[in-house]
DNA sequence: ACATATCCCGACAAAAACGATCAACTACTC
DNA sequence: GAGTAGTTGATCGTTTTTGTCGGGATATGT
């Protein structure tokens, strides 16, 4: 599971698509200009985004893409797995050439951590987004941990978040 | 928040420091030979670790590092934003040059996603990851979701996270 | 003095992110 | 039914990020 601005960029362009595929087809270069996202750079990711049947393309004048399964069955994580695809999966391919005990420990504590994240990421469907039913409820969970081990270069770091 | 394999080496280097910093200083060179990463790599990104107050050090020989705090006081999310720091602000500084509303409902989504993210491996301390604490109720969700929405493709691809 | 550490820096190759350009397809018009 | 404009699809090039290598400076315990 990684988890970059390319990622993002193809969440941020399928709520996009999401949102407003009750008129058709929505073209490449609509999503480009509202979102102020490259037109070769979507054409690359929406590329990625058909292979793994997360939309289908009509072309010609008038086409564009839709989302090619219900906007409840389609998640966060379906977006960024298909567009982030290689993936490392854990350099020691789950048990040989890990020299020692510890090493394998970490690569375990790693693994599962990507577990959860992924099972988080999976919860949240892209009609959720759409339809603003994310919980809000992080900021207290995040401004509690902050007040109990606050540090002057912290505080200035969350801002950025 | 960003998560990338640099993010991935530092908790595992910060693990490996955890888990051994009982008898004294922990050096690179050690880190680098038990974990596999380069030195220098390890010595860029102990340098953001250290300026960001997680980890002291020691220098001449006997030196090394330790934890500037405890080990229950430092989180998952303090590695990463220490080694992952300048993180774009979301291009559009929170208010301005988001030409119209529709662009800015999906900033907030994202930000929001963000938080919930944040929020989770935030919870997630040193600590907790040494001492095996991390539930692994995920799977199970997982599961679930895979089940109620499998495609020929999704299923290839989950196995590879 | 010497060996062992952290620190700091510049150069580099490989890979990923991002962008631009061109080829292929298809609906529409005439 | 031929042309054309609006699209996707594929390929290549440039820039940024990752990760490594090497060298040198500074601190410090023996």
């Amino acid at each position: 599971m990684r988890l970059t601005t390319k990622g993002r960029f193809a969440v941020t362009a399928m709520i996009d698509l999401a949102s407003r595929q009750a008129d058709g087809p929505v073209t490449l270069a609509g999503i480009a200009e509202r979102q102020k996202i490259s037109l070769s750079y979507l054409e690359q990711l929406f590329g990625k985004l058909r292979r793994h049947d997360l939309v289908s393309s009509v072309r010609g004048p008038g086409g564009g893409y839709r989302l090619a399964r219900d906007i409840a069955a389609i998640t966060v994580a379906d977006i960024i797995i298909a567009v982030d695809e290689p993936l490392d999966a854990t350099q020691c391919g789950g048990k040989e050439n890990c020299h020692d005990a510890h090493r394998c420990m970490t690569h375990d504590l790693w693994a599962n951590l990507n577990k959860r994240m992924y099972a988080y990421l999976d919860s949240v469907t892209l009609d959720a987004l759409v339809n603003r039913r994310v919980q809000p409820d992080a900021d207290m969970a995040v401004l509690r941990n902050i007040r109990r081990r606050a540090t002057p270069s912290t505080v200035r770091e969350i801002a950025a978040i």
